[in-house]
DNA sequence: ACGCTGATGAAG
DNA sequence: TTCATCAGCGTT
């Protein structure tokens, strides 16, 4: 069932790890594209330096500033998105990206909706499908499984609870000790909170980035 | 280890 | 209006 509203509205790093082990849904032309989150950052207001929101709100980040539970989608080095739900009460601006997810259905979608590369070999001509390992390379990664789920600018400040794009809890249980947190990727320029340990992923998940 | 890529926001 | 910067990815 879909998560609650509430269940957004919270402390950003409990919500950070609690969406470890819930499913992400993505309905795109009447298909279901589904995966398990595995990996996912927290960023938290504007003492945040690698918040988008330190800076004050702008016309990228004023959906951060909103109610929690709705996806809050920026496009990152010209070419990737990132999705990211809002957590916290409103007008408190912080968000969990989500970093990466194990492919549970829809992947003959999410293998379209790649743009396979000139040198990707093509797995499918030889071998069943079935009989091969899921590619971790198409969702192990924030711009990688917005790519496979066809997530864009238009669902920028969708909410959770309708149609097109919503998380589920389907009573995956999640032990404390599979819980790795880290430091965030890619913040070297948040100074102080730049090893913050607010990356958090399940141990031993083939789909976890490659960092 | 590097080039790609274009929206973003700060400076002026 | 210009300009440096960037929650990444794919290829070397």
């Amino acid at each position: 069932m879909k998560l609650p509203r509430k269940f957004y509205k919270k402390n950003t790093l409990k919500v950070a790890q609690d969406l470890l082990g819930k499913i992400l849904v993505r309905k795109y032309r009447g298909k279901k594209l589904v995966g398990k989150i595995v990996e996912t950052e927290a960023y938290i207001g504007k003492d945040d330096l690698a918040c988008h929101a330190s800076r004050g709100l702008t016309k990228r980040n004023r959906v951060m500033f909103g109610q929690a539970g709705f996806a809050y989608i920026y496009i990152i080095y010209g070419m990737y998105y990132c999705l990211n739900i809002v957590t916290e009460k409103e007008g408190f601006p912080a968000a969990v990206l989500i970093r990466a997810i194990e492919p549970i259905a829809g992947i003959d979608v999410m293998q379209k909706l790649r743009v396979k590369s000139l040198n990707s070999p093509d797995r499918d001509t030889k071998f069943k499908k079935r009989h091969l390992p899921i590619d971790k390379s198409l969702t192990n990664g924030p711009g990688k499984l917005c790519r496979a789920m066809s997530i864009n600018k238009n669902l920028n400040g969708e909410g959770l609870a309708g149609e097109k794009l919503w998380i589920e809890d389907r009573s995956i249980k999640i032990l404390k000790k599979d819980v790795i947190k880290t430091k965030r990727v890619g913040i070297d320029y948040a100074g102080r909170c730049k090893n913050y340990p607010w990356r958090f992923y399940l141990k031993n998940n083939n789909f976890v980035s490659a960092i």
